[in-house]
RNA sequence: GCUCCAGUGGCGGAAUCGGUAGACGCGUUGGACUUAAAAUCCAAUCGGGGUUCUCCCUCGGUGCCAGUUCAAGUCUGGCCUGGAGCACCA
């Protein structure tokens, strides 16, 4: 063994033997239980960045502890390879988008082996492979056929920097999640996946989820929306025939409607406006449309409307109240039409007041009954000015108003979700196209699924602007009709790249399948993973779309479960100095340098130990560097001792009293560290006791020298031996997971045969996982007031009068008057004295 | 505005159940080794006060204010601050 610690080389060594063996290669059949570790797959950007190196050690640690516990461990990875990005470095440099991937890809490859992750590389997937997006489309055939893939035309969200549309999951704050660039609303003929179907199951399932994190389940739950209320539905006053309804959540004060609102989109808008206000709603909704998204939905913006000249009757009181549109109404929720409560909705009441429009009570605000002067009461409370509702409190009125109207015929109960259907059209070329063709006589038919995949064209040219590079090539819109095997068109636009990733975790269970994406078999036998790790950014995004993957696939019989992640855990940002590493800040720390200058086992410790894996975790080169000392110190104190150690050690027991209090150490070692890797994955106090067992190590030793280390002589007795071989295999072994290939080289360099990552996990002996000896707490009052030590066995009894005869003790409560005492076993006393 | 998460030394952070607050590390300071430096090793490191002054005593301290309890970083209620998500969603 060497004195010093080369990790550059021990690494290159381990990784190249590793390779050979394929060492990491997963069988599908075994006989240990299974275990799936999966780490968000990346975009092929062309460098790993922190955040990557942070995300896949997190996961590779975890996949090699469970590995040494016993399980079959499936690890995979792979590349989330189209979408925008590759279209754009082709635009500027005339590359081809495959080409420049592929080149990515290498890299990348290169980069994740150096950092020494337990990959199983066979079953690598990338998405803008033929082999791959051939089933990407065969399962849009398949949601087509089950009518939860369709197309509309809609409002859509239009990202004119990209050139093309985008999810509402995509747009944030009113800019384009990739671009910053402000949205716009466009009316476009898109595809769509009905996720809305499944809105209830994606809220309801949440509940299963308890290895997620609070969090992101009320992310996803505030996206998904629910809420219960009521259609009503008001007939038109002017045109006969027609009614307007709406939808509520307050039923209960129907009452109190005094106008309603349409939105500028409104379908029937036209029917109901009078040939008088014609003229001033036309503008007003010329101007909605020209309005950006942001502008529009700005909370602090002041309430806009024109009155349409119609109104409507109220059932409820047979009274007449007018129809407006205004921009606060959303075309896309509920019915598109709003009942105004002025006296009761802070949006109303501000409108109302500006408009001189009435406000009516009708729930009576116990502080300032029957008025309504400065804001809308929107509390509780009991109603009034509402026929026979009157006395009743509002929220038993909600059901017992709803159920008038059901009774009336003039409206039902319902739930209502915020939730869109998924928009998957995109006009680009980067993208899985869209198995679609359209025919003048058999209409809309998905191709033919032996003819899949429908090969993205070659012969484009990718200089074009304003439209698709797709729509440049000559040889791909012309084709036949899959039925009637006429002259028919393409579909042009390609899917959003979110559904390429919304199924690849399913893959990886059967990557090399040429006849179906996945057999059920070995779908059902890996699935759902036991734990992904990702990051928070995904929150709604990929993870809903999976959730909704998985359960219309379940739907499909393709698979027998419904929710794909068992366990999630969001790992936190990688800051520098306080903020995100960007490179528009110019903070990032590029991880080949320091896998030149530490090695990646530095570089996995490093990112592991300074923060729990879901917090924000600051990077800092003394960190860093600390690390590598450690790692160094570690080496040394192998090195030094290396005549001493061997595998074969035996512990005969008695102990010396040293030595006992040494493997006591180690055993308390395991335990704490397998607790804290099985507790949500708390890395930061697994390698704090990494260097705890280090140090203890370090000072038995230098307690065994008693200065005569220097002079080489074999001061260690044959106990002091394997005791010392004991606490150092036990300490590479622990290690094994974070420090790969620190680990796999001691172990070698100790006799052993085969791989530390294929050895069996340290198991702890609880008789021997604590001290020998307590320190008993002793307090009077809940304060502190003495420590004695005592022998680990004794009892309650015991300890009490352990703790009375403490002369301090016998002091402080001396002439007082003890009131109670309280033991907790092994640990404290407490003393409660008055006077 | 609504929802969720967090707040502990100079810094990152520890503290299964309510039971010794500050593990472990970074940084800082002092020392050893060295011609010197690097590396390494040893020691100190929450704040105030006291003292027979390197040994010890004492008081205070986990965002703020209350409460429950023998005992609160931990539980309850109310605030404050920061972060994240949603937001004219009727």
């Amino acid at each position: 063994m060497k004195e010093s610690y080369f990790p550059q080389e021990i690494e290159k060594k381990w990784q190249a033997v590793w390779e050979e063996n394929k060492a990491f290669h997963t069988p599908n059949s075994s006989d240990k239980p299974k275990y799936y570790a999966l780490s968000m797959f990346p975009y092929p950007s062309g460098k790993l960045h922190m955040g990557h190196v942070r995300n896949y050690t997190i996961t590779d640690v975890i996949a090699r502890f469970k590995k040494m516990q016993g399980f079959n461990v499936l690890h995979p990875i792979g590349w989330d390879s189209f979408g925008l990005p590759a279209e754009n470095a082709a635009m500027q440099h005339g590359a081809d988008p495959a080409k420049w991937t592929d080149e990515n890809i290498a890299y990348m490859t290169k980069q994740l082996k150096m950092l020494g992750l337990s990959y199983d590389w066979e079953r690598e997937v990338t998405t803008c492979k033929p082999d791959y997006y051939k089933w990407t489309q065969w399962l849009f055939i398949q949601l087509f056929k089950k009518g939860l893939a369709y197309k509309k035309e809609a409002a859509v969200n239009w990202c004119e920097h990209c050139g093309t549309v985008l999810a509402n999951e995509q747009v944030i704050d009113g800019k384009c999640w990739r671009c910053d660039n402000v949205v716009e609303k466009k009316y476009l003929s898109q595809w769509f996946f009905k996720i809305t179907d499944y809105a209830e199951r994606l809220l309801e399932d949440l509940n299963k989820l308890d290895g997620w994190g609070d969090n992101v389940k009320t992310m996803q739950a505030n996206w998904i929306g629910k809420s219960n209320g009521a259609i009503l539905r008001f007939k038109v006053k002017e045109v006969e025939g027609l009614e307007v309804p709406v939808y509520t959540t307050r039923p209960d004060t129907v009452h109190g409607i005094t106008y309603l609102v349409v939105a500028p989109e409104y379908k029937d808008i036209e029917k109901l406006t009078t040939p008088d206000n014609k003229e001033a709603v036309e503008k007003y909704r010329a101007n909605a449309r020209k309005m950006s998204e942001i502008e529009r939905l700005s909370t602090d913006r002041v309430k806009t409307g024109v009155p349409l000249g119609t109104h409507c009757i109220n059932p409820f009181t047979g009274e007449e109240f007018p129809l407006w549109t205004a921009d606060y109404a959303l075309v896309e929720y509920g019915t598109g039409a709003v009942m105004a409560v002025p006296a009761h909705d802070t949006r109303d009441f501000d409108f109302a007041k500006k408009y001189n429009l009435p406000v009516k009570v009708v729930i009576q605000n116990p502080d300032t009954p029957s008025e309504c002067k400065d804001s809308a009461y929107t509390e509780e409370g009991v109603l009034v000015n509402s026929n026979e509702f009157n006395g009743m409190k509002n929220t038993d009125a909600k059901q017992a108003i709803t159920q008038k109207a059901v009774d009336g015929g003039f409206g039902e109960f319902k739930t209502q979700y915020r939730l869109r259907d998924w928009l998957i059209s995109r006009q680009r070329y980067w993208g899985a196209p869209i198995p679609i063709v359209y025919c003048d006589k058999c209409g809309i038919v998905p191709e033919k699924e032996e003819n899949l995949p429908v090969m993205l064209p070659t012969d484009v040219d990718f200089s074009v602007v304003g439209k698709s590079p797709i729509t440049t090539s000559k040889t791909f819109e012309e084709t036949t009709c899959p039925i009637c095997g006429g002259k028919a068109k393409r579909e042009m636009d390609t899917m959003d790249t979110f559904v390429c990733s919304s199924w690849y975790y399913l893959r990886y269970s059967d990557p090399k399948n040429d006849t179906l994406p996945f057999s059920k078999e070995l779908v059902d036998k890996w699935l759902p993973v036991d734990q992904y790790v990702g990051g928070i950014e995904h929150a709604i995004l990929h993870l809903l779309y999976s959730r909704f993957f998985t359960k219309a696939l379940k739907d499909l019989g393709l698979l027998s479960f419904d929710e794909p992640f068992k366990n999630l855990l969001t790992q936190g940002m990688v800051l520098k100095d306080g903020s995100k590493m960007s490179k528009s800040k110019g903070n990032t720390v590029d991880p080949d340098e320091i896998f030149e200058n530490y090695g990646a086992d530095t570089a996995r410790l490093f990112i592991l130990s300074d923060s729990p894996p879901a917090r924000d975790f600051d990077w800092s080169d003394a960190g860093v560097e600390g690390c590598y000392k450690f790692l160094n110190r570690v080496w040394r104190l192998v090195s030094d001792n290396q005549k001493y150690l061997t595998k074969d050690y035996k512990l005969t027991f008695p102990l010396s009293r040293e030595n006992d209090d040494l493997v006591r150490t180690v055993h308390m070692a395991i335990k704490g560290i397998t607790n804290d890797i099985s507790n949500d994955f708390q890395f930061n106090t697994v390698i704090s006791k990494y260097r705890e067992l280090t140090n203890a190590i370090y000072d038995w030793r230098g307690g065994k020298c008693r200065g005569k280390c220097k002079d080489g002589n074999n001061t260690l007795t044959d106990e002091d031996q394997n005791v010392l071989s004991f606490a150092i295999i036990s300490l590479i072994k622990l290690m094994a997971p974070v420090t790969v290939h620190m680990s796999e080289e001691i172990w070698h360099d100790l006799g052993f045969e085969g791989s530390v990552h294929d050895s069996k996990w340290c198991e702890w002996d609880d008789n021997l996982a604590k001290a020998s000896k307590i320190t008993l707490v002793v307090q009077i009052n809940g304060k502190v007031k003495d420590k004695i030590e005592a022998d680990e066995g004794v009892n309650d009894e015991e300890l009490k009068a352990i703790a009375l005869a403490s002369e301090k003790i016998k002091e402080l409560t001396a002439g007082k008057e003890i009131v109670k005492t309280i033991v907790v076993p092994k640990k404290l006393v407490n003393i409660v004295i008055r006077g």
